[in-house]
DNA sequence: GCCCGGTTTATTGCATACCAGAATCCACGG
DNA sequence: CCGTGGATTCTGGTATGCAATAAACCGGGC
């Protein structure tokens, strides 16, 4: 059989090794438990380039980026290190993400699909009942894409892309956070009361339950989270 | 005179050529406009190199942190690019800003202090009449400076400098956007009833009265400013 | 005269070599 | 035994050179 139609995809792009660097170690960093108590903060160039297999100019220009990214920062002449942000600094993170989200809500209820805002009950519903006491990991990453998914149905490319950067930190301390199960549940029925404000398209009370959605986990943050102390649990959004 | 105390500074801090470059770069990038048409976007590394007066491998860290943070783009093997908003993007931008803004003035609202929200007068006061007509330009700053002052009483450190990124773009088409008398009258009025929303520490007003204020230059960016036409005034947010 | 192919040239990506500052180690003196 | 000063080493910062790719140029054929 012969080839009915050529399928033309534009050509592998080829990637630069900086990029596949940049890549690499920001993976390489967000699987790190940066958090541990002993985890290795330093990084060595000469080392890192070792075990990439790439110069050390390539590397040090991913490490650049991620320095202007927030996630290392480079210390001239005395080293590079891996960021840990400080409690302040995650509520911070946690307050912005609050602003964008609720702004999102808000934008969701005029530009949304009903089949999208719809969908938004199977990332939910599954875990209505029992179902969070048992599998609380399961449950933690379900919740950042539920937050993800009205994010992106928001159409405001800018907030997604500054809410990804910020859960990617929020993620890294989810083992150092407090793991409580009526959070957890308490924040399902947040959830289907968002849904349920997205699908009557009420802008104001969309964006104010977000809004207090994830401030109440701020709050959550600021009072029971120590940064400095052993890991606990899992934070539950 | 004996000196009774050593006064200890943390010493002069060696900025790297990397950072310098970095900064001269966004600088030039900055001032330059780069929304009129005959605007020459491609940057050519070792012309660069040499009115720098630096080598190439620290200009290309600084320029990894351009394109990490969206001012140029790099093209393997093509170039690098000045990267030129589109509208959609500007337009996302000012939501993003609405949103942070809005979110500042609530926090404001709880822990500024009197005096810092009444030093905001300054910035609005100057302008409430005629004086709007005649200089547009240091209207515009004001202007700007006025919404920075309100988001650095926040506290909030993240949302400072993730709007300061935003502002630095939005300047940038300022000259391609359009100039209206009314609009900065009326944006003279929105301060007013912005500063007095914090006075009295109503944060949903605050919150309201911020949000509205920003998504009207949303609205009226997304009608009136046309960025690929040529260069028409000032925009007055 | 136009189009296509090959060749040249310009420019970027990467690697390596060298430089400078900081931290550590060690020897010497108190 | 401890503290100080210098030398060594380690590590990041910078410069330069080479390789690879893409754009520009040129020549031949239709």
């Amino acid at each position: 059989m012969a080839i009915a139609q050529l399928n033309i995809s534009p050509i592998e792009e080829v990637v630069s090794l900086k990029t596949r660097t940049y890549d690499a170690l920001k993976a390489a960093i967000s699987k790190m438990s940066i958090y541990d108590n002993n985890a290795e903060l330093r990084l060595d160039e000469r080392a890192l380039s070792e075990r990439f297999r790439v110069s050390r100019t390539p590397l040090r220009e991913a490490l650049a980026q991620l320095d202007q990214e927030g996630l290392v920062r480079i210390v001239p002449r005395r080293g590079i290190y891996i960021i840990r942000k400080t409690k302040a600094e995650i509520l911070d993170m946690i307050t912005t993400w609050a602003a964008l989200e609720s702004m999102a809500a808000r934008l969701v209820t005029e530009v949304a699909t009903d089949a999208e805002i719809a969908g938004l009950h199977d990332l939910v519903d599954t875990f209505s009942d029992q179902i969070v006491d048992a599998n609380m990991d399961e449950y933690s990453n379900a919740n950042i894409k539920f937050h993800q998914t009205i994010i992106g149905m928001s159409r405001c490319k800018l907030i997604v892309d500054i809410t990804d950067g910020l859960f990617m930190h929020v993620r890294a301390i989810r083992q150092r956070t407090i793991f409580e199960r009526d959070r957890a549940r308490r924040s399902v029925a947040d959830h289907k009361e968002i849904i349920s404000a997205l699908e009557s398209r009420s802008a104001e009370l969309a964006e104010r339950l977000v809004r207090e959605h994830t401030l109440k986990l701020r709050n959550h943050v600021a009072e029971h989270v120590d940064l400095d102390a052993p890991v606990k649990a899992t934070i539950n959004v």
